[in-house]
DNA sequence: GGCAATCGTATTGTGCGCAATTGAATTAGG
DNA sequence: CCTAATTCAATTGCGCACAATACGATTGCC
């Protein structure tokens, strides 16, 4: 039987990648079950909080690398559940501008020790931590700057 | 105003790790559509000509670190698209073993080359990929160790 | 001004992920 | 035996991801 090595389970970065993402996500969804966020409204309050501005939906895209597929009904839901509202942009009417409310900002304090109790506990060295983020912006700037199609 | 330095989306590794997850699945889905595989059906592939005997749903799940309710849908996709067959054990019916198909098994060469086509051309020193698969692994490893809930 | 090309967002359709539940089959205890 | 607990897979329901498409708003170009 020929075999192709290359393609051995233990032989693949991808799926290790795969995983740690789907198991750090699942912990930070049961850390923030208590506020009622999931991890993808999660993330998007962050970029919101981290900007000065109401940023569009697109610009909110750019951040975490989601498109408005992904985004709207994200957004929508946050939206019904009263951390952010959404508003046409009056000059450019294409633009749906992103404001967190009063609510949205309360969410603040009280998921400020997520990150903290979801890294804690890994075992995961500090070293090892700052490593990873290394390792993982320049495989970003490799995905961004290679051809998508 | 109150800062959350800890909030701040330059601060965080989980998305960079989610985001870099996303974005290797989507390049992995560009190279397999030729094929008509996603990168969920690709991977289960994998776990399955990697064992010597068919497997059950769980056995595939323990390597991917997925459940059955993600599986069972995938693997019948596979199914109706005759790259498997799913049979209930004999011996104990609760088990749904996995057969590798002709079919199946003549898509292993071509995919063969899918990972050097992948992971090519996106700038990352072959000495990085070692580094991150090994802080990769440590990080499922400190996953599977803390508690879950 | 008129009109084609582009832009920004929304919608649709398919396919995951995962928690929770169900239900059948097996195992364990008495 | 016979019942209780456990195991395994399937199902259900919800929320992403993303490609493809649609559509109104805007910009460029004449």
């Amino acid at each position: 039987m020929v075999d192709f090595p290359q393609l051995e389970l233990d032989a693949q970065l991808c799926l290790p990648l795969y995983a740690a993402a789907r198991g750090v996500t699942r912990r930070y969804a049961e850390a923030l079950g208590g506020v009622g966020l999931t991890y993808p409204q999660y993330v998007t309050m962050l970029a919101l909080w981290d900007a000065d501005a109401p940023l569009t939906v697109g610009e909110v895209g750019e951040r975490l690398h989601l498109d408005s597929g992904t985004l709207t009904p994200v957004l929508k839901r946050l939206e019904s559940a009263g951390f952010v509202v959404r508003r046409r942009d009056a000059v450019d009417e294409r633009r749906v501008r992103i404001e967190v409310t009063e609510r949205g900002e309360e969410l603040r304090p009280k998921v400020a020790d997520v990150p903290e109790r979801v890294w804690h506990g890994m075992g995961l060295a500090p070293a090892d931590v700052v490593q990873l983020r290394t390792l993982l912006d320049r495989l970003l700037l490799g995905l961004d700057a290679s051809p998508s199609a």
